[in-house]
DNA sequence: TTTGCTGCAAATAGTTTGCAGAGAC
DNA sequence: GTCTCTGCAAACTATTTGCAGCAAA
């Protein structure tokens, strides 16, 4: 919990430090992503607000999670399917599981991935500033209730 | 040039053994997506056919390369900005080294990737059904010319 | 001859943008 | 009071679909 309310404070405070106003819109998109449970997409966000505010608009979160992309707080999520997903809470580059059937994202340890990096950067002789490693499967839940 | 002779009469043949029947705007789809230089996009296709066939469609290409997915041989990569490129030499996942600023792609070796996934089949209790692995920099040559 | 394929145009989905008024500072 | 932000609607981009004619088998 400390951890979120840390996130939370975090983001609002790039924010300030860059000049841009906190309306309570901004505030609870920020909210909402400094959490990030379930990793939500653009459509989650705007349905949880929508309820607080009812005028809230959908070009409203996207654009501020363009704002807050920018200062790099929020990780952006691009699955095949073309739908986006969203983490404030680790706004940095880590492996996903992610259920195909339940859509559930999980996120695993796995420290064997920044020897794999330099591994790359030697093969290939690219400066390595990013990746992106996604496990697409089934998770033990839908596994157990598959009839 | 053997393998990519090959690639192109294992789709071919993938899709006349599903009944599906072979156009020459099929063919030449096949042929551009069987050697797949370059990991071509749909327009890169589109326009690469347009020359030879000037009535050539957008939808086509978009159908067929729905198409041959659903005969798992051609891969989808899809971008953080949204961009979708193909690779029908490679269908099956691999890892991709891709540089931002001239978009090349390169296909590294890398096997220490099998056992990452038994890892986090382990301790996620997934079944890994399918995974994907890009990593984002700069290329030698870029780095070379930056100014 | 049959059935699936193509080309065109229209439809759709997700995201972005212009503008005028509202609100944070 | 200034200047950014919001909400709305329209614009835009990438992709999909309906339909009529065409062509592979």
């Amino acid at each position: 919990m400390a951890e979120q309310k840390n996130r939370f404070e975090i983001i609002i405070r790039k924010l300030r430090e860059n000049g841009h106003k906190i309306t309570p819109q901004r505030m609870a998109i920020v909210t909402i992503l400094a959490e990030s449970a379930g990793h939500p997409s653009v459509e989650d966000i705007y349905e949880q607000i929508k309820s607080d505010f009812p005028t809230m608009s959908l070009a409203t979160v996207y654009r501020n999670i363009v704002l807050i992309k920018s200062l790099g707080e929020v990780l952006e999520l691009g699955f095949p399917d073309g739908s986006n997903r969203y983490d404030g809470n680790k706004p940095f580059p880590h492996p996903h599981v992610i259920c195909i059937k339940c859509k559930k994202i999980v996120d695993p340890d796995l420290d064997s991935l920044d020897e794999m990096k330099k591994e790359v950067a030697a093969e290939t002789n690219f400066k390595i500033l990013n990746h992106r490693l996604d496990f697409f499967g089934i998770c033990g839940n839908c596994m157990a209730e598959k009839v």
